[in-house]
DNA sequence: GCATTGGCGTCGATCGGGGT
DNA sequence: ACCCCGATCGACGCCAATGC
């Protein structure tokens, strides 16, 4: 009995939430229903009454009924006299348990008392949501207030233990005027008041699907990420716990404990891109965070020893370049305890034979010869190659034949090259600019008398690939832009329209983007020159090296760098120039006038001086630095 | 208030393997 | 040697959450 009691107490606080002052007991009925047949109960009269006895004798719980004796009276009466019950504010707060965080009031000013309100309505929101949660997103919309300003909110009520926040990611479906489905996802946060918190461990997160809404629904609401209603039904646990485990297993029995990724990805029918993110983001990286597994990947330098060892039958090299492994190394994986590993060495290099020569032998060994001249001169002229950047300029050369160079008959030549000791072969690694955490490799042929890549050397190889990337990047930019590849598929009806409004929204953007750059690029640019003209003026004067502490590496081109003290450069800056670049407003409109067209910065009064460096003028300059330093190449 | 972070989809390039 | 195709990868943009 006290289970149901409580549970009808519970009823009458969220049914208070929701906003009814008193609730008729007449309307408590059918909600306590459910929960009584559950658990086997009929809700005849008997019962009704047996309940309202227990709530009367709850202190506390007010009732508003004609009649004074409500003891007496039987169920059936009660609802005759449209009995109603209200919940008194302190119930409420202690089903919340915000009345554990209160203080006295008395000492609360104004914006307290509002404050403390706010997290009121905000649990009371959550709770009326019960185990079914509520998205942090949902609650941002429905109180109007922005998300950078409500999550301390949210936070402040986790850390005080009253709600309970777990990671959740939404997929809206949309549909496009033309009805077509757009997916759209994102990640926010699914929130529970900490009695109907959901217990999900580390691997386990939440997904929630929602159904498809019409455009026309969102005429209010331009972003349609956080639209659907989380209701019960929606959300889904998705748990990694079992396919962790299961990989675990795999590796336990496999021999070694080393098992290949592509091999167990296959296995797993991890496939396709969204199969390979979805193994990279989910699955690697909980088994490598829990450090469960270890990850190896084996690089085998091209013509190695092996090659020359005596081995006269030829290796399939290609097969054994790169190799990703994983390798678990203790019993206790099963509870994802943290293991140390050691790092395996496996190699299975695959015979095959070589096949007959064709009757174009001597055409395609004239060709090869001329390919490796052409290297060997481009070699001695760089002393370093990008091999990707090499195999599309060979092309380029060889444009008037009438096949197109395979890039392994190019790792052939290279090879050859490399056994002769014309060349050496290294990969390079360095890091990737986004947030991947493996590093970036890019093979680079060496001029045999580079015995070791220094500093400098590095990073020019660096920017050679960065440039090359940008390149290839901007042709396949522009022949887009062309309109050469709008990639619109008359067959198919199916995302077209889509497809168009992605490349004029994307124009429409970046041409934007250009035109507010402009004003800055312009800036910039004089704030440039005038660096470049300070620095060499400096040098030739004197050496400004000892000068000052704030310096920026400007120009390498020939690895002897220039510095500059920008501090003492903004100071001998003319002002005109400076409140261009700075973006600031002269002082007094006759400044100029009163003090003619040479003056500086560093001779003007200091009470006119220091109003001009302020933070805005600081950050506007620091901004245009930072331009110039993403145009060193 | 603005900047950064993290997760995800899209796009185009490269890689790897198999066929002729 | 050349061709083809699916798998894989990195850059980038978007957006909500988060940090300062």
């Amino acid at each position: 009995m006290d289970a149901i009691v409580n549970k009808a107490v519970e009823e009458l606080c969220i049914q208070s939430f929701k906003g009814g002052n008193s609730i008729p007991i007449t309307d408590l009925w059918p909600k306590l229903k459910p929960y009584l047949s559950e658990n086997g109960v009929v809700l005849c009269n008997n019962v009704k009454k047996a309940i309202l006895s227990s709530l009367i004798n709850i202190p506390g719980l007010e009732f508003e009924t004609k009649d004074n004796d409500l003891v007496k009276c039987t169920a059936e009466e009660c609802e005759r006299m449209e009995l109603k019950i209200v919940v008194p504010e302190h119930m409420l707060d202690n089903f919340t348990r915000i009345h554990e965080v209160e203080v006295s009031k008395s000492k609360l000013c104004k914006q307290e008392l509002e404050a403390l309100h706010l997290r009121k309505r905000v649990l009371q929101r959550i709770a009326i949501a019960r185990a079914n949660g509520i998205t942090q997103c949902e609650l941002t919309k429905e109180f109007g207030i922005k998300a950078n300003n409500f999550f301390h909110i949210f936070k402040e009520l986790e850390v005080l233990g009253l709600i309970v926040r777990h990671e959740a990611v939404v997929w809206t479906n949309k549909a496009s005027n033309k009805g077509k489905l757009i997916s759209k996802h994102t990640t926010t946060n699914m929130l529970y008041l900490s009695r109907y918190r959901k217990h999900l461990h580390s691997q386990q997160r939440l997904e929630i699907r929602g159904g498809v809404l019409m455009s026309d629904d969102l005429s209010h609401e331009n972003s349609a990420s956080c639209d659907v209603k989380s209701n019960g039904e929606d959300v889904h646990i998705k748990d990694y716990l079992p396919i962790l485990r299961e990989i675990c297993n795999k590796l336990e029995k496999a021999k070694g404990k080393v098992i290949a990724i592509s091999n167990i990805k296959k296995d797993l029918g991890y496939r396709d891109a969204l199969g390979h993110k979805e193994w990279r983001k989910n699955i690697l990286r909980r088994l490598t965070q829990a450090q469960v597994v270890e990850v190896t990947e084996e690089v085998q330098d091209w013509g190695n020893n092996r090659m020359s060892n005596g081995q006269n039958f030829p290796i399939d090299v290609g097969n054994t370049v790169n190799d990703t492994k994983m390798q678990i190394m203790d019993s206790s994986v099963r509870d994802l305890v943290p293991v140390k590993s050691s790092v395996t060495e496996t190699i299975s290099p695959r015979c095959q034979a070589y096949k007959a020569y064709s009757s174009h032998k001597l055409r395609e060994d004239w060709a090869r010869e001329q390919r490796e001249q052409w290297i060997l001169k481009m070699l001695e002229e760089e002393k370093f190659l990008i091999k990707p950047e090499l195999q599309r300029r060979l092309e380029n050369l060889e444009k008037g034949r009438h096949t197109s160079m395979d890039k392994k008959t190019l790792e052939r030549s290279l090879k050859k090259l490399q056994q002769k000791g014309h060349c050496k072969c290294l990969d390079v690694f360095f890091p990737a600019v986004t947030n991947f955490y493996e590093n970036r490799k890019k093979v680079v042929v060496l001029h045999p008398s580079i015995y070791e890549l220094s500093p400098a050397m590095l990073v020019n190889i660096y920017d050679r690939i960065r440039s090359f990337e940008r390149k290839v990047r901007k042709e396949s930019f522009s022949q887009f832009e062309k309109g050469n590849a709008l990639p619109i598929v008359h067959d198919m009806d199916r995302g077209q329209h889509r497809v168009e409004m992605d490349v004029q929204d994307a124009l429409a953007k970046k041409s934007h983007r250009i035109r507010s750059m402009m004003p800055k690029l312009a800036q910039a640019k004089r704030l440039h020159i005038y660096l470049w003209e300070y620095v060499n003026n400096a040098h030739d004067s004197e050496d400004t090296s000892s000068s000052g502490k704030y310096r920026c590496d400007l120009k390498n081109n020939d690895n002897s760098c220039k510095l500059v003290d920008i501090g003492a450069a903004i100071e001998a800056m003319q002002l005109e120039l400076f409140l261009q670049v700075s973006g600031s407003a002269p002082m007094h409109e006759n400044m100029f006038e009163k003090c003619g067209d040479y003056l500086h910065l560093s001779n003007i009064p200091m009470k006119d001086y220091t109003p001009l460096r302020d933070t805005q003028s600081i950050q506007e300059l620091s901004l245009l630095i930072v331009i110039l330093q993403r145009f060193k190449v």
